[in-house]
DNA sequence: AGTACGATGTGGACAGTGTCAAGACCTGAG
DNA sequence: CTCAGGTCTTGACACTGTCCACATCGTACT
């Protein structure tokens, strides 16, 4: 159970819950080490025990986020007809750009983080990332054993999808997005490029 | 001229050149002030007085970004059949990517940077990088007028375009593509998935 | 039982940072 | 020649990340 005083109990996760707060309201850019601390009630040093470092820090909140999206996307695949690529394809991105845009803290984090992170392969979180990619992998290998893909496309056709996925996701978290888009709620916008996509897909023209 | 010692001459371009320098060696996270000051050889606070602020120096950095994509893409235009929709959106999409890919530090400060800037809206930074979609959009219309694009769609389209352009040359300079593209160049890449958007354009099926 | 040990948390120190204010320096218009 | 305004310097302040020595707690071992 831990003194009430000295032993927080679940540092680790508090500290989390914190970052996503700061990141939430200041951005992750100036998220610093101390605050999230002190909003822990803990001390300014407190951290480096369970992270090591703010890159750390910043790492175990990007897996977190990983491991969420991950599971979004195995709760939307299981209910979908598992035979239909392309349905299953759309679950996924409407999944993926929901929760870009529903949890821009860890989401933001997981793709704006440092970029080419020293020993990056091989790191947990260059695993949680490839777990998520995995899926989208799946439901591309579905839609060549459906015809509609050819094999020696493949892998161009899941770097395409997921590159519209993560720049849409991307440009509409940054304000990206050209200003005739005022009267749109992400919602229609994504049902919008959702149609073109299965327009796209289903062999027709867009 | 100024003075060899107290006037730099020029220190605004130098200013910007040592952004570049340091984004390149180490990320645009841990660029400081002070060290662009120590590299362009002057006091720690005369960057002040050219951008006032830190996100002054990277917004203008940003803008710089822009205007020279932007030139690209006036140049690839004017090299292609101006009434081909298909050959320009192609040709925008191979400019973007190579600019992002041959001038990462331009390219992720004028998009990892800041969220949700205070004023972004009329801010030179916003319609610099407006004035580069433009270049999309109109290509866009170009399809619309073929007949190549629903009218009702066009948004989607460019949307769907840019987006994947964005996300592709994100993941890939941070290292996130899966790592079966390890035997590939980054211009085989491109060609894939050039060749995917091309077929799904035309009409056919991917 | 008691004791040593590792995990957890504290406090102080250090160099480095962004920003501000006051002043030194130079240029050019009047 | 003067003097106003842009350019640059110097000094200061609060804040940050990281390191270190130390305090405290739970626990496994004897």
């Amino acid at each position: 159970m831990a003194t009430d005083t000295y032993h927080h109990g679940d540092l680790h996760r508090a500290l989390l819950g914190a970052v996503g707060e700061i990141v939430a309201e200041k951005g992750f850019q100036d998220l610093s080490l101390r605050e999230a601390a002190r909003r822990a009630g803990v001390s300014h040093s407190a951290p480096a025990h369970h992270f090591g470092d703010k890159e750390g820090l910043l790492d175990a909140f990007a897996i977190e986020g990983f491991e969420l999206l991950t599971a979004r996307f195995d709760a939307t695949a299981a209910a979908v007809d598992p035979d239909d690529g392309v349905d299953l394809l759309e679950s996924l991105g409407r999944a993926y750009l929901t929760f870009a845009v529903e949890d821009p803290a860890h989401y933001t984090v997981m793709f704006g983080h440092d970029k080419t992170h020293d020993d990056y392969v091989g790191s947990p979180l260059s695993e949680a990332g490839d777990a998520c990619f995995d899926r989208l992998t799946q439901a591309v290998v579905l839609l060549v054993r459906q015809g509609r893909v050819a094999e020696a496309d493949a892998r161009y056709v899941a770097t395409l999808l997921w590159g519209a996925c993560h720049g849409i996701a991307a440009l509409w978290n940054d304000d990206k997005l050209p200003h005739f888009y005022e009267d749109h709620t992400f919602e229609g916008v994504l049902d919008g490029v959702m149609g073109v996509i299965r327009g796209l897909l289903e062999g027709g023209r867009a």
